[in-house]
DNA sequence: TCTTTTGATTGATATATGTCATCGGAACAT
DNA sequence: ATGTTCCGATGACATATATCAATCAAAAGA
């Protein structure tokens, strides 16, 4: 039963709903002798866009980027994980690459299990499967709002994206002390971190937020709502 | 035997590898008991981006396009879909409803599967799971590849992507007739038709492209190349 | 303390891309 | 034959966004 609780907390997925609740005690066990911690100072990669994908990592405290690198050195920040979030990559079952990078962006640390453990998991257990495939399913739709929203969404619009999924899903209130540099508020918008201030700033003049280097304070989220339908 | 070829040739998945080949005799006689076809003049919708996902469909004959809409009314075409290929969605295991919309590009044939057929093959055979999961994977590694080209390339770019992917992945030729009209073009390429219309008549400047209506003639695949490279 | 570095900010300017209006031709219906 | 509609094509223009250069402020070394 400790056991239990100790991977439960480790593993469990809130992002998108936890896919290890129908694991068995002795599922739940077999991970947890299997996993192994990892500290990350802020800045440091976790893993490389590119490199073998041996292990699937969940981090256990702080924060990282998931990030895609671009052949022009430009980075996309595809999302940030928060404790007890799991970071797989569809190199699973295909070429065992990361297709993506992850970073620290405070000390963090993470936790490690090795893709065999999974796959052994997966086999084992149908419904275990199934819920990761529901899991993938989720991925695929937040990937088509991404899409559509940094290709068809001018840049008050992605900006404002950024801002409700900050304000949201990783930091969960209106007010917050972020990690995040202006580059990386511009890799999650798609521009450049000249336009990612002058949109900021924009804001700041219409009384839609308050920033001052790190800390962030969205004044009228209706406002920055309407922004992100419109585009 | 018989049931085994109808079924597998209806159903094998090309695009990303067949994931019916690990079913046995008995489920695939178990799918062809279930499917059943429709047919769609070019045009017309196979199903709705927010309507019910009820079904898996398969191309038997035609071709479709898969797209986004936007609340704008603009699209985004994610992919052609060809004769045995496989169009699922990842409101399957989810919320059970269409995040994207497909037409038929021509006269199309169609094989639909009632999605709890999926569900049952995929409890009752792990290993078709696994290939499940496999195959999502690999589609998420294409739209990672989507994300980063429609939003970090320049048109010409991004055209040049559009135009090798149908060389390549569509119609298997650097000579081709096709059923996409100019705008389609833009929604595969994230621009506008009048964008598309130019950035084709610059490729043909440069000698690197001969088109007029609907027929194509890509003369120099590796400027092309270079170009979908550069950005 | 002084220097050095890094990140944030701003302004001027260039460029890419979208918008709008127009026109011609082909397909199609009347 | 004649209008009508749709698609492709083109030019003029507007505008969104990137680029470049220059400060400024804060943090980090030395």
């Amino acid at each position: 039963m400790e056991n239990v609780e100790k991977v439960t907390n480790c593993l469990q997925c809130k992002f998108q709903s936890n896919i290890f609740r129908f694991l068995s005690e002795e599922e739940l066990s077999y991970v947890n002798d299997m996993r192994f911690e990892v500290s990350f100072k802020s800045g440091e990669n976790i893993f490389k866009q590119g490199g073998p994908l041996t292990h699937i990592v969940c981090i256990t405290s702080g924060m990282a980027k998931v990030f895609l690198e671009a052949d022009d050195h430009s980075d996309i920040i595809l999302r940030l994980m928060k404790p007890t979030e799991l970071i797989g990559g569809p190199g699973f079952r295909t070429d065992n690459r990361h297709h993506f990078s992850a970073a620290a962006i405070v000390d963090t640390v993470a936790c490690f299990i090795e893709v065999s453990v999974f796959e052994k998991l997966l086999n084992d257990n149908t419904r275990f499967a199934l819920e990761m495939i529901a899991y993938l399913n989720r991925a695929h739709i937040g990937l088509y709002n991404k899409l559509l929203t940094n290709t068809h969404k001018h840049m008050s619009g992605r900006m404002a994206g950024t801002l409700l999924y900050l304000s949201e899903e990783v930091y969960e209130s209106n007010v917050f002390e972020t990690a995040l540099s202006r580059q990386d508020l511009a890799d999650m918008s798609s521009m450049t971190k000249e336009s990612a201030i002058r949109v900021l700033k924009e804001f700041k003049d219409e009384g839609i937020l308050n920033c001052y280097s790190s800390h962030f304070d969205i004044a009228n989220k209706e406002a920055l709502r309407k922004i992100y339908k419109i585009g």
